[in-house]
RNA sequence: GGCGCAUUGGUGUAGUCGGUUAACACGCUGCCCUCUCAAGGCAGAGAUCACGGGUUCGAGUCCCGUAUGCGCUGCCA
């Protein structure tokens, strides 16, 4: 048997990066198995659902270089069949007419009048079959409905018995009927709901390995009650740990913004592999305790039996920028930067730099050499794709900024300081060649002489030349930059204007 | 309220059939390196394995209870 597994989330919003990590999960199982890997939208909820959201969903799953197998599935598309199956059970008494008037309720309160009803009825011992359209004489069932009348459509659960099944991730699991409700398959505008519709779909789409979020856990005794009644091989399941905030309380947009969404990782320079590799490692850890996965490692090591049980925390700190998201997911990617090969960092170097016109054309021929060189350097200590044309801007542009703290370290400090730059612009001036080695010799004797530190110009040097107090090694800089260049900046009086 | 699931240092996790000082990574502290900051190397702080009982010669590992958190309990998905 192939294994066939799907990502089915729904298009009401950005990807949210847990259900990134679903996505993962199973795309990572197909693979590994050599099975299917298939994309469904479940936008049954025609009111929240945005073509936008659609767009999202499908170009996050590319950034994290999830490809899916066949066609796109839309479940809208397979309203009618979901009608059908729900009109089968009927046909067959495996379901019945509810004619109960619909309740309206606001979407904002309903988890607490839920839960609220569901206490008064346990307090109260109010029996789940207690419908009493559960057993209207099809004869009026069917006279009513030809009336005009409206009704929802349920499923007739036993009332005896348990459903059993041997979840992958948590065990085996069981519940009684007594403990589910006729759940309503049809609403009274004829519109299928979810437990309907995920079942008929999953079973349309031929899925043996049902794996997603936790939360769903105690839902899949209904599901599996649908298939039941439908006559249909029942899928494996794998239940997800849920991700939460650092607060233990739910991972949402409303209360947490912009970490939540994965979109936020693609626009704040985050590598998809290194971000990949994150995702992979919450909830799940290979047996060797190995962290850095390249895309196939991680296919070759993945398996359900990895996946822990024990939700997990996405620890980032709201108020602090430097550390606005997990402290880990921030050093992989990072390790990322500074360790892949050069030809996979470059393009997304490149159009990092494009979007900050700092890109110019001759960096993809004569100064191709120059480019990778000065990368290479600068990625060292990097944590994003930002970095490049932030940080690094110095490196690519005449116009930078100059950091104020390193301006008051380096350059204030020193009374000469503009005088002594400026004579070591001179003795740059006459170096030959002009590179790491002859530039340091030139600023050591220059040193000597005027009888100050090395580490004073050194300093002194970076800031003129980057704005920055913090950098790579100072000679370095000066080859990178060139003569030219370091002359010019050294010269400049700009930082102590 | 009912039902379900979970609980190992700040975070992510490892801990096989119960068996000496609970392991790894991130983060944190210090030292080395050094022109700064990283990286790297070294050292260290931080966990009575949620709590209470029990079984056992011996429990993070098995059993029961409690607490806490999360989930479900909807004509939302």
């Amino acid at each position: 048997m192939t294994v066939r597994v799907r990502f089915a989330p729904s298009p009401t919003g950005y990807l949210h990066i847990g259900a990134a990590r679903s996505a993962l999960f199973n795309w990572l199982y197909a693979r590994k198995s050599g099975g299917k890997f298939l994309l469904r939208i479940e936008d049954t909820d025609l009111q929240r659902s945005t073509d936008e959201s659609t767009r999202s969903i499908i170009d996050g799953l590319e950034w994290l270089g999830l490809d899916y197998d066949e066609d796109l599935v839309f479940q809208s598309d397979n309203a009618p069949k979901h009608v059908a199956a729900a009109n089968r059970l009927l046909e067959e008494g495996k379901a019945y007419r509810d004619f109960t008037p619909k309740e309206q309720r606001a979407d904002n309160v309903v988890k607490q009048e839920v839960a609220e009803r569901a206490r008064a009825q346990s307090l109260e011992g109010v029996d789940q079959r207690s419908n009493p359209y559960r057993d209207l004489p099809k004869e009026e069932s069917d006279r009513r409905a030809a009336a005009g009348e409206p009704f929802a459509v349920r499923l007739k659960v036993p009332a005896q018995g348990q459903t059993k099944f041997d979840d992958i991730v948590y065990g085996p699991q069981e519940r009684d009927h007594s403990e589910i409700e006729d759940l309503v398959l049809l609403r009274s505008g004829g519109h299928p709901l979810y437990n309907l519709s995920v079942v008929i779909d999953d079973i349309e789409m031929g899925i043996t390995h049902v794996i997603r979020g936790q939360d769903h856990l105690t839902n899949t005794h209904k599901q599996i009650l649908i298939y039941e009644a439908l006559g249909a091989e029942v899928p494996r399941f794998a239940h997800l740990p849920l991700i939460l905030a650092p607060n233990k309380g739910k991972l949402s947009k409303r209360k947490h913004g912009e970490v939540v969404s994965l979109t936020t990782y693609r626009d704040r320079g985050f590598v998809p592999a290194a971000f990949r590799n994150f995702l992979a490692l919450l909830g799940w850890a290979p047996p060797d305790g190995k962290e850095i996965f390249s895309k196939e490692e991680l296919v070759q090591a993945f398996s359900l039996e990895g996946i822990g049980r024990a939700n997990a925390i996405f620890n980032f700190h709201e108020n602090d920028p430097r550390r606005w998201t997990d402290d880990k997911a921030l050093w992989m990617n990072a390790e990322y930067i500074r360790t892949m090969p050069l030809e996979q960092l470059m393009p997304m170097v490149k159009a990092e730099l494009r979007a900050n016109k700092l890109w110019r054309e001759e960096y993809d021929d004569d100064d191709r050499d120059w480019l990778l060189k000065t990368i290479d350097m600068i990625r060292q200590r990097f944590f994003t794709l930002k970095d490049f044309s932030e940080q690094g801007r110095a490196y690519f542009s005449e116009d930078f900024d100059f950091e104020e703290s390193a301006v008051n370290k380096n350059l204030r400090k020193e009374p000469r300081m503009r005088e002594l730059l400026s004579g070591l612009a001179d003795r740059l001036e006459a170096v030959e060649p002009f590179n790491a080695d002859t530039s340091e010799a030139a600023l050591r004797a220059f040193a000597e002489e005027a009888g100050v530190k090395a580490g004073l110009l050194i300093n002194g040097s970076r800031t003129m030349l980057t704005g920055q107090a913090v950098g790579p090694s100072m000679f370095e800089i000066f080859d990178v930059l060139g003569r030219d260049a370091s002359v010019q900046r050294l010269r400049s009086g700009v930082p102590f204007n």
